[in-house]
DNA sequence: CTAAATATTCTTAATTTCTGGAAATATGAA
DNA sequence: TTCATATTTCCAGAAATTAAGAATATTTAG
């Protein structure tokens, strides 16, 4: 029940992970900026944030799988997983939502 | 920043609300029973959890939106709140993973 | 090698969340 | 009213999260 690999516990990790104000918008940040990433730099200076809050906060949406980091000179960049943001939004949609109506003459 | 009635605190309320695995796991047992709702009683028997852990569980969902509550006679039912839910998945859709696909020949 | 720039880890404190037993509440029945 | 059932609220301790300054690491330039 508590298998940290189950699927039940890492959509909870990536959900507990985009579960805080901040990290969302670190997440919105990063995903409408340039798809090879974002500098933490960057993202910081955009949203005001100590610069180790923020490094924690991306260390969490990196760990979720959620953010993928590269090094790049000084900088690291961080770019949205997509395909596990669409596995995520998927599994709520169709494991928690029903796939949409839960009206009978809807399925 | 910190409004509480702002579409950004609501999902991350929402985003709170289910990233714990008791929580996910009750809203999929909702979402899995009857239209007009389930009883705690119920889910806590299908669950095995004790009665005021369920009940604090329950009252997050409740708040955040996601479930809505309906007593019938000494029991209370438990349904889900699709059109929030809906929203949610689809805010998470358009707003964090950019629609779909980021990369240029995709949009 | 040294310095500068960029980020992360260390550390500590404050806050919040989680949990569940016990008591309270609400409803319907006898 | 009194009892039984279903559920919630109260309470407290344990555990986890959050925050951010200071110190540390990594990489590049000179």
């Amino acid at each position: 029940m508590n298998d940290p690999t189950s699927p039940l516990e890492r959509i909870t990790r990536q959900l507990k992970a985009l579960a805080h104000s901040g990290r969302l918008s670190i997440l919105r940040a990063v995903v409408q900026g340039p798809v090879e990433g974002t500098p933490a730099g960057h993202i910081q200076s955009l949203l005001g944030m100590p610069a180790s809050t923020l490094s924690h906060h991306l260390a969490e949406l990196s760990e979720a799988g959620l953010l993928k980091a590269t090094r790049e000179g000084t900088t690291i960049r961080y770019a949205a997983c997509f395909d596990q943001l669409k596995a995520l939004t998927e599994y709520l949609w169709q494991d928690c939502c029903g796939g949409g109506c839960r009206d009978p003459h809807c399925l």
